[in-house]
DNA sequence: CTTGACCTTGTACCAAGGTACAGGGTCCAA
DNA sequence: TTGGACCCTGTACCTTGGTACAAGGTCAAG
C-alpha cells in the first residue's frame, strides 16, 4: 500500500504517518524505485491502534514502547515482562480512577436534587485520594515560602 | 488563601493557577484590597482534581465541562443530566479499553513463548474494536482519491 | 525605611502532536 | 505529451498545556 491509502484507510493525514515515521512509531518501509513509500497492509491496524492509545491518554513515547514490547517479543524476556507488568499496573490505575469518576458521575446524575449543598460535590470527591499522583511530568520543586503563622 | 499556598498544597505552579482562570477553570476569586488573588480552600481540590483528570485523559476542556457540572448543578437538571450521562458513555468507554490493553499485557507477559509468530500479536488485538472511534478531534473531511483498481 | 518574600500584569518561550505549504518528481489515462 | 492525482523532502506554522522572565507593587520584620 502506498502512503495515502494507508491514510485513508486508518483515517489519518499523511503528513501524520510521516510523522509518526520519524518518531519511531512506524518502521521505516521500503520504497518503490521512484522512492515511494510501500507499507504492509498491518500498517493500518498499527496506525488505529495508536489512536485507540491515544484517546486513552498514552503519549507517543509509551506508544512507541507498546509498540515495541510487539516487535521485541523474541529478545530480551526478562525485560520485556518486566515493562509489560509495569504496564500493567499503570493501567489498572487508570481503572480505579475512571471508577471512581464513573461513580460520581452516576451519583451526579441520580442524586443531584438531594444533596443541595454546594460542598461535598460528588464529582470533586470522585478523585480525591491518597493513591500518590502516576507519572505527570515531574514538577516537584518549589522555592522556599514566607512563614504563615 | 493567596495563590502561593494553594500553589504549594496543590503542588502546582502559580503560573498554572492563572493559567487555569484564564481558560475558565477556577473561577476569577476575590481580591484584597492590594489586588492579590485570595481563594477559598476548596480550591486545593479542585485543583488536584484537574491533575488526576488529566492523567487519565481528559483535556482542559472537558474538565472545565466537567467542573461546569458541579456549579449549575441547581439549574438546568435535565441537561446537565445529559452531559452526565454522556461522560458516562465516554468513561465506559474507555474502561472497556483499558481492559482490553490489560489482557493484551498480561498475555504478553505470561505467555510470550506460546505465539511466537509475529503476526495476531495480543497488542494490537487489544484495541482493534468495532466501536466507533470516540471524540478525538474531529478530522473527517480528506480529498479525492485516485481510484485503485 | 529597607530588604526579601511575596503578589501583579504582560509577553515570550517551550514541548508535544500535528498540519500546511513550497518546490519538485512520478505515473497513467486521454 | 500533458494534466491531475499522487508521491518526495524540507521548513514553517498551529494548538495545548504550561513555564519563564521583565518590570513593577505590597507587606512584615529587622
Amino acid at each position: 500500500m502506498l502512503i495515502g491509502q494507508v491514510a485513508t484507510e486508518a483515517d489519518v493525514n499523511v503528513q501524520t504517518l510521516r510523522y509518526y515515521e520519524r518518531r519511531g512509531l512506524l518502521a521505516r518501509p521500503s520504497r518503490t524505485r521512484a522512492g515511494y513509500r510501500r507499507y504492509p497492509e498491518e500498517t493500518v491496524r498499527v496506525v488505529r491502534f495508536i489512536k485507540r492509545a491515544q484517546d486513552l491518554g498514552f503519549t507517543l513515547k509509551e506508544i512507541r514502547e507498546l509498540l515495541r514490547l510487539r516487535s521485541d517479543r523474541r529478545q530480551n524476556r526478562d525485560q520485556m515482562r518486566t515493562i509489560a507488568e509495569a504496564k500493567i499496573l499503570d493501567v489498572d490505575a487508570r481503572m480505579r480512577d475512571l471508577r471512581r469518576i464513573r461513580r460520581a458521575l452516576a451519583t451526579l446524575q441520580e442524586s443531584c436534587e438531594c444533596s443541595s449543598r454546594t460542598l461535598d460535590c460528588p464529582i470533586l470527591e470522585a478523585l480525591e485520594s491518597d493513591a500518590p499522583a502516576r507519572s505527570r511530568t515531574s514538577n516537584g520543586g518549589r522555592k522556599k515560602m514566607r512563614e504563615t503563622p
